[in-house]
DNA sequence: ATATAACGTAAGTGTTGACTTACCAATAGA
DNA sequence: TCTATTGGTAAGTCAACACTTACGTTATAT
């Protein structure tokens, strides 16, 4: 399944800071690495993985490479979520009327 | 952050998968681990992560503990959603109008 | 043509963390 | 009360993976 990568990619609390340094700008990996705590080729590896999972987008600027959100990789991650929020509330309601149904069959003097 | 609990919670493929074996009705410790491949007691360490995150609630039955989806933590990562969904469209709207006023500027000769 | 700027990749290292087995605790039933 | 069921916890092991340094590559500028 490709949530695989993308949860995978999202795990991690440096490529999440990346996703951060990226909501607002796109950014070179050179300005991304200065205002991390880790190493500019440690950035292009995150980088590497975050851009496999479709969560940035890279459009190369001379011998920069200006990296941005890709919208894709947020669209999934919202599927997965709203799948799993369907489900949940169905099941809560079920579970729900199972205990009601239990009541009534209690009350009854079952 | 409380972020960081959450992501690093579902950023685990075996948890993923507990809370996808959770997705329509709730289980015990014991019925999640028959239907997985790792044992009982990682299960059960699994869940304490996923519980801390809130994305899972326990309610015991007799000895037995079940597990149910927690909507809280589903909360949290759609927050975090929407919070980089709206930024990532306003930074793309945002560089669109750079290009089209570089481009004016270009065709006005400067 | 050379040098420099910006980046990606290779190779190696250390640490986190996911898993196992063994053990302990608590509840329900006989 | 004694036993069986169900689960959480401790301790230890092993692999994944997030870093680092060193090197190779491409494009711009002089």
């Amino acid at each position: 399944m490709t949530y695989e990568t993308i949860f995978t990619a999202i795990g991690d609390s440096t490529r999440r800071s990346v996703l951060e340094a990226l909501r607002h700008h796109p950014m070179t990996v050179g300005m991304l690495a200065e205002q991390m705590p880790v190493s500019r080729p440690a950035v292009s590896q995150h980088l590497k993985i975050l851009k496999e999972a479709r969560l940035v987008t890279v459009t190369p600027k001379g011998t920069a490479n200006e990296y941005a959100i890709d919208k894709r990789g947020l669209d999934e991650i919202r599927d997965w979520l709203d799948g799993m929020w369907d489900d949940a509330l169905e099941a809560f309601k079920s579970h729900v009327e199972n205990k009601t149904e239990n009541q009534a069959k209690d009350t009854s003097g079952e």
